[in-house]
DNA sequence: CTTTTCTCCTGTATGC
DNA sequence: TGCATACAGGAGAAAA
């Protein structure tokens, strides 16, 4: 399930592998992986030929590199991993993945990159740049918390303003981006808040402090990730280790709160899974009620 | 306009 | 053993 600190692991294993490599060819195996780059996959491997890869960004939880044509413009290929995907840099003789979908060989004759996607909610697509560097497919991506162009000062106000659960604004990647399920749990243990309070009736120093914490704990993430990295494996599951010793409440149904003891508990929230420890983190006193 | 729900997908785990 | 069901969940479209 790759968050931020996931995605960045696969941009530096990009940013040493990759970068500074040229396309020689890319190929697609399925429609699907290219579906939100609507001129279509055939388009998309016939562009990016003769590309050579000049820089891997991210932006929360979205990876582009910046390819430069042979006319030397520029442009960005998006990748999202969504649920399970995978940047997988290989020999070329390694057999085939089951759900590969796509891969670029390079004019050097090295190591191939491969996109594998089990559950095919990732994909990739080409977008111009705009003047910061961004694809202009993901302008509506709020910067994330690592990055300089964040201000939280903003995020918090517009969170104030929201009539909706604090967790459910978290999860939006138009506040605040690179914060998936995991991480917001996990701030929200450590903020001591629970996911289902309105934004709006809580202060401001206690939303700045969620996102503090959400900021912290993908930080540490990154740094443990960044542990398990292999040189041949551009790997999405850098928070494989992460997840035994350090989470706090995601997965931790039953087991005793860090700070209590109390037993970490488990709900439903917009069709998934929440965790959170019942005495630091007690519900809302007043059910939420639809004013309309 | 804001907020919520639905849908896409497949491997793994669980229950009868 | 085999079959059915639940679950994992990011993001964008559609609905409310």
């Amino acid at each position: 399930m790759p968050e931020l600190p996931e995605v960045e692991v696969v941009r530096r294993g990009l940013q040493d592998h990759v970068v500074g490599r040229t396309i020689e060819r890319a190929e697609f195996y399925s429609a699907r992986v290219a579906r939100r780059h609507h001129p279509g996959a055939h388009h998309h491997a016939e562009q990016l030929a003769d590309n050579r890869v000049a820089e891997a960004r991210r932006r929360g939880k979205y990876l582009w590199m910046v390819l430069q044509t042979p006319d030397g413009f520029h442009q960005g290929l998006i990748t999202h991993l969504g649920m399970s995907g995978q940047l997988l840099v290989e020999a070329v003789d390694a057999p085939d993945e089951k759900h590969l979908h796509a891969r670029f060989t390079f004019d050097d004759d090295g190591p191939e990159l491969r996109f594998v996607d089990q559950r095919t909610f990732g994909g990739m697509a080409l977008s111009d740049l705009d003047e910061a560097g961004v694809p202009e497919a993901i302008e509506h991506i709020a910067p994330d918390p690592l990055e300089a162009a964040f201000d939280q000062k903003a995020v918090v106000a517009a969170m104030k303003k929201r009539h909706s659960a604090v967790k459910r604004a978290l999860l939006d990647q138009d506040l605040v981006s690179g914060i998936g399920n995991i991480y917001a749990d996990e701030a929200l243990w450590r903020a001591c808040v629970h996911g289902e309070r309105l934004c709006s009736a809580l202060s401001k120093p206690v939303l700045g402090s969620i996102l503090d914490h959400a900021r912290e704990v993908m930080l540490e993430a990154l740094g443990q990730g960044g542990t398990s990295f292999d040189a041949l494996y551009v790997n999405v599951n850098g928070a494989s280790g992460y997840f035994d010793r350090s989470l706090n409440a995601y997965g931790q149904e039953g087991r005793p709160c860090r700070r209590c003891g109390t037993p970490i508990r488990r709900e439903s929230f917009m069709n998934r899974s929440s965790y959170s420890c019942p005495r630091c983190q007690p519900r809302p006193r007043v059910a939420r009620l639809a004013t309309r």
